[in-house]
DNA sequence: CTGAAAGCGCTTACAG
DNA sequence: CTGAAAGCGCTTACAG
């Protein structure tokens, strides 16, 4: 059995309400009194219920927060700045893994009403006809992390990703690359499918490169589909110079697909993956990315929700924070690739 | 303005108890009011608050979980499947992540008291002796996971640290390794730390195989810290011919290092990790490791915290999971490297 | 089968 | 400065 504040109250022959007082910091109480019932709490252990507490003051101080898939590094590194903020602000996580299943996402999102979270974050973007009524319905705060669905209601926090894909397509054309192959994401996916193939495909055509068929295909942003859409690519024959994948994973398989087909990146062919996880730092050659800012955007979101968790009213629209190029050891321009794959002819 | 049980109540023309019961799928209600309540219910949107039903029923569903890095893949991978199992079983999560912080993680594990969580599982074990007592204070299930702090009382779902790192050991001395470095974690760990350790250390002796000071480094698990201290270890001069790395990680800094001094993996230097992480398969060359069970290890911890909680009483002790020494690419005989290396200066 | 009432553990006007 | 009482939104004996 839990010590309650009635058992404080007793134990130091005061009145719950005064217990109550010296709990939450009021002035209004004799600091002899103050002492004594601090005594009390310590030698009981006595910690107040937060369920009773929000009971009363209508105020969980929970944020319900929804991750398509916590062991990806990205995810999870949003998460882990969300958390940061959170607490920092007094904010507890209540935290929910869907891998894809749209079904856990619904009943999720209900069981955060229920437990009457202040806030909902979510960072998927493939929400059906019924989550999308739900959200409208509830008068919680929502917002979308890192995503942003079809429905101009909602407040995402967010890059350019069409601007993002179209300077990482361009910075491969300025490279001197005339066949640059495209790994792109689940074109039901508005920023990360759609956005960053439009970016592409208009770099491209802005340019006057043709786009070949056989260089384009879509994955599932992970490590795996990477390599898979990469050796289709390779297996098309008139293999391209660069290879542009939208996210790190798909990029590192592609990388790792490359090499197994006895090809070298970037001196065979150039390598840009899209976001900029702990990979690029960590694989070799080290891996070019359009990195977003993965932790601001974690900040941002929590800063954001707490507003609108605050009452505030904040400019329409999505919150875009900046996209960035770092280049690294797995881009090459197309003419030191030609040098380089000349030099290593004359040694073999 | 959430609306209440009492609403419906008054708008069903029945009684909150009624209400109550419908909610609840108790029988002894008829159909035709059952019916009547529920198109309420669904009329007005309304989600009991579990809030008010935790108090009464004093069960939260609740189970709080403290991370040490949830941008590490190892705990992520654990947590993910931790959330699944709380998941199917009617439990939400409340996730702490302390990133290294010990003040951070006692004034978690005080926020988890007063929220009334049914258990609570921390992957991190380098614990203070404030959070010791309160774990001895509390009446709340506590679970480690991963990790097992020094403290007899405390359960802990690890696997055989010291078998695992001599076997680890024991695999490379086989190969025909004579000088295998160690890259070990903190010594404060007993687990990853200190078990580890006398693994390798037992593994070489038992051998007969010499301990070389220059070869016995230690970091924190991360790829830079496996970076550097592959760096000193090289730096030493007499390099070794394998190293074993107790975190995948650092292994993967480990062979990156190599790779910067021109040596290569396996050929010179084989490497091996610990944890069996989603990098072992995603480096090139694929990395050797002593795999932990982690999706089952996040199972598993769920499973007996459910049943300690559940009031179970279980046999006394930890829950010793199996470890697999999965061979990859980074790993190659002592001989094999002498030969590749004598045919490479050949062909310079 | 149904409902009035007590109670879960707190906070907060209100009165003194 | 202090306390009695009402109330937060539910569930659960208890009575009918």
């Amino acid at each position: 059995m839990q010590v309650k504040i009635k058992d404080v109250a007793k134990m130091a022959g005061v009145s719950v309400t005064t217990v109550s007082r010296v709990l939450n910091g009021e002035k209004y109480v004799k600091d002899d009194l103050k002492e004594k019932v601090n005594k009390v709490i310590e030698e009981l252990g006595y910690a107040p219920s937060q369920i009773a507490r929000s009971l009363v003051r209508k105020k969980t101080n929970l944020i319900g927060v929804i991750v398509p898939d916590l062991t990806s590094s990205f995810y999870s590194t949003i998460l882990s700045s969300i958390e940061d903020r959170a607490s920092v602000n007094g904010y507890n996580l209540l935290v929910c893994n869907i891998s894809e299943d749209i079904d856990k996402e619904y009943k999720y999102l209900n069981v955060f009403q229920e437990m009457r979270v202040e806030g909902i974050i979510i960072m998927h973007e493939k929400i059906n006809e019924q989550i999308r009524a739900f959200i409208h319905k509830i008068n919680t705060p929502v917002i979308f992390s890192s995503v942003k669905p079809m429905d101009q209601k909602f407040v995402s926090v967010i890059i350019d990703d069409y601007e993002a894909a179209y300077e990482a397509t361009r910075y491969l054309i300025e490279l001197g690359h005339e066949a640059i192959g495209f790994i792109g994401g689940d074109m039901r996916d508005i920023t990360s499918g759609q956005n960053r193939y439009s970016g592409y495909r208009n770099a491209m055509s802005d340019r006057g490169k043709k786009l070949v068929f056989e260089h384009i295909r879509f994955g599932d942003y992970k490590v795996q589909s990477g390599y898979d859409q990469m050796k289709e690519m390779l297996s098309a024959g008139n293999r391209p110079s660069a290879v542009f994948a939208v996210s790190d994973d798909m990029a590192v398989g592609a990388m790792n697909c490359i090499r197994d087909h006895h090809l070298r990146v970037p001196e065979d062919i150039a390598v840009i993956g899209f976001d900029g996880s702990q990979l690029t730092e960590l694989v070799r050659p080290t891996l070019t990315s359009m990195e977003q800012p993965i932790h601001e955007m974690g900040r941002v979101t929590m800063d954001v929700l707490l507003k609108l968790i605050g009452g505030e009213t904040l400019p329409d629209g999505d919150v875009i924070l900046k996209h960035r190029l770092m280049i690294r050891e797995s881009s090459q321009s197309r003419s030191e690739q030609t040098n380089e794959a000349e030099e290593t002819n004359k040694n073999t």
